[in-house]
RNA sequence: GCCGAUGUGGCUCAGAGGUAGAGCAAUGCUUUCGUAAAGCAUGGGUCGUGGGUUCGAUUCCCACCAUCGGCUCCA
């Protein structure tokens, strides 16, 4: 089954959702069902309260009615016709209009005794080749998308064409499940939320501290690599910045608003480093052979999302990014691009991504939504689809992308299960130097505006979360919170133990030990859980030797090593982020 | 913010209109034991918070807070 074959499967699956819900609930108002990315979903408005123990029920109806679906049979109608089939039912005559307003041809596609307003692409034969499909979940979703209208309920589902694929990709949903960051940094003792800390904001315990700072150093070494300078920024501004930037009037509603007892004024804690940023190059002459000049900065943000869109670490209301700004020439404008695909390609591949490039444009039909005229902007677009073309790597374009302030490419990466995330960005802005007025003294001593590129190259806070299900909590040794863990076999190897692991300590490895009263197996247990790449046993036999029997959490056994020579192995490993 | 679900000791969960249990974890004692869970004992919960109904609620109702699945949004 090819991917098209495979959508109309999945589309007739929806249809046969539709009339199962019609069966069992007969006063429903059905809306739409299209196929998506790995199953299908039906929106409707119920009149009977539903919920998701009632998905076995519809499913089970579903089977009945697929075995007298031989076909599809199409009928063209009339507008009148068409209104009269759904007077009682005002979505499908909204969707109706719709297509007599772009001038179709209103189509009804009857399968067994139900029909449905349908534009077509259906399986030729339902009952033999919708093979296996299951209903997921169900949630709220509003009527086109668009939050001034009616909540409908949607019906999840996934189809396939046999019975093996469907259990294969349920098994990968347990998997994603089992991976869950938020499950996963609370077992490895990573993060902590509190109701008295409040939604949204986490809190990294030592380990995930540790697990945290390994990510943001390697940014950090990536930064100084390519001539990035950090900087250090409060988190609390006068909105008076933002008025500037022009973040107080599209972002004013999601930003928190400080208040102090003495100033009247407005406060804001800051939702990006770009505006402080600016003021910091503002702050003295500049001259063009300060150019390109860039700053890096890991403050903490603050965005006061709603509170359903709050989501572990992938969406919290304090995070950081590895943020950083150069502002330049427009000659110097190709070269910082390409040093920045450089150092992003060096870290989605440390991390193990694969990954594409989203060269993110502008949609013409919304020009309001975009600051700068026409002229600049083609300049850019065209300047990016340029470098992005040279660097010889795999790119789609993505019109309707593109920020505020001008077009960007995005790292859209791979995880190991196969899920795409936007990570690594870099954006070309035309507008922000201008509107803080930051200009340079150019060689011939006129005064001129510098471009700004905005860039991130893990992007924010989230990818530790991505880092989290990505490896499911096994993190490379370069990552992983504790490196080793020492296990004395009884008290009498304590005290080595602990000597082994300062002197492992001393030499920057992340070394802890495991002195409780537990038999060595316990401990080998707990430290597997807790994903510890390497356990070092400790009895007479090592002591005599000044040696640690190595142990990986896979199981692997490397035997009997000199404490010395494991310390070289980790410190080249460590190195090699293998 | 909207629709739906959930909220019982640190964690995972059981339970019921009459004032709460299990396993793991923790602590203590015993054990000193070579590659995924030693034994015994002890402590720990105003059943998310605040109202209401009731002779009585943690169990029923309402509001709020938080979490989860989505929608919308994401500089």
């Amino acid at each position: 089954m090819n991917e098209k074959e495979l959508q109309q499967m999945r589309h007739s699956a929806a249809h046969l959702l539709a009339a199962a819900i019609l069966h069992l609930y007969p006063k429903t108002k059905l809306t739409i069902g299209p196929a998506i990315e790995n199953g299908f979903y039906y929106d409707a408005e119920f009149t009977d309260s539903i919920n998701e123990d009632n998905l076995p029920y519809i499913e089970n109806e579903m089977q009945k009615i697929l075995k007298t679906w031989k076909a599809f049979t199409k009928r063209e109608v009339t507008e009148k016709e068409a209104k009269e089939i759904y007077k009682n039912n005002e979505y499908k005559r909204e969707l109706i209009d719709e297509i007599i307003k772009r001038g179709e041809k209103i189509t009804l596609y009857k399968a067994g005794d139900f029909e449905d307003l349908c534009r077509g692409g259906h399986s030729e034969n339902p009952q033999k080749e919708i093979g296996a499909f299951k209903l997921l979940s169900m949630a709220g979703a509003y009527w086109r998308g668009s939050e001034k209208n009616k909540m409908l309920t949607r019906i999840y589902g996934t189809a396939f064409p046999t019975q093996k694929e469907l259990d294969e990709y349920l098994a990968m949903l347990k998997e994603a499940k089992k991976r869950d960051h938020r499950k996963l940094a609370q077992e490895l003792d990573l993060i902590v939320f509190s109701d008295l800390v409040g939604s949204g904001l986490p809190l990294y315990t030592p380990k995930g501290a540790k697990l945290r700072n390994a990510v943001y150093n390697f940014s950090r070494e990536l930064n100084k690599k390519i001539g990035y300078q950090e900087t250090a920024m409060p988190s609390v501004n006068r909105a008076e910045l933002f008025k500037i930037s022009g973040h107080y009037d599209k972002y004013k509603d999601d930003m928190f608003e400080v208040h102090s007892h003495y100033a009247k004024e407005e406060y804001f804690l800051k939702p990006m480093n770009c505006p402080q940023h600016c003021i910091v190059f503002g702050s003295r002459g500049r001259s063009y052979r300060e150019l390109p000049m860039k700053f890096s900065d890991f403050s903490v943000l603050y965005r006061d999302e709603k509170p359903g869109e709050i989501n572990g670490l992938f969406r919290s209301r304090a995070f950081t990014q590895d943020d950083g700004h150069c502002f330049c020439t427009e000659e110097q404008i190709g070269e910082e691009f390409r040093k920045i695909l450089e150092v992003v390609d060096e870290a989605l591949k440390a991390y193990g991504f694969t990954y594409w490039i989203r060269l993110s444009l502008r949609d013409p039909e919304y020009p309001e939504k975009y600051l700068g005229d026409d002229a600049v902007w083609e300049k850019a677009e065209k300047k990016l689809r340029k470098i992005v073309e040279e660097s010889k790597l795999p790119y789609k374009e993505g019109l309707g992308e593109a920020a505020i302030y001008g077009p960007k490419l995005d790292f859209m990466a791979k995880d190991s299960l196969g899920r795409e995330w936007q990570i690594s960005t870099v954006q070309l802005d035309m507008i922000m130097p201008g509107r803080f007025g930051l200009t340079y003294i150019d060689q011939d001593g006129t005064q001129k505006t510098p471009f700004m590129i905005h860039r991130a190259i893990i992007g924010s806070e989230r990818f530790i979360a991505i880092l989290i299900e990505h490896f499911a909590g096994a993190f490379p040794l370069w990552l992983a919170p504790v490196q080793v863990v020492l296990l004395p076999i009884t008290d009498r190897h304590v005290k080595f133990a602990e000597k082994a692991a300062q002197q492992l300590q001393n030499a920057g490895i992340r070394a802890e030990t495991d002195i409780r009263s537990e038999r060595l197996q316990a401990k080998i247990r707990n430290a597997t859980l807790q994903k510890v790449p390497f356990m070092g046993i400790i009895g007479d036999k090592e002591i005599a030797e000044d040696a640690i029997s190595v142990r990986k959490r896979n199981g692997e056994d490397l035997g009997f090593v000199k404490i010395t020579s494991f310390l070289q192995q980790l410190l080249q490993d460590i190195d090699k982020k293998s």
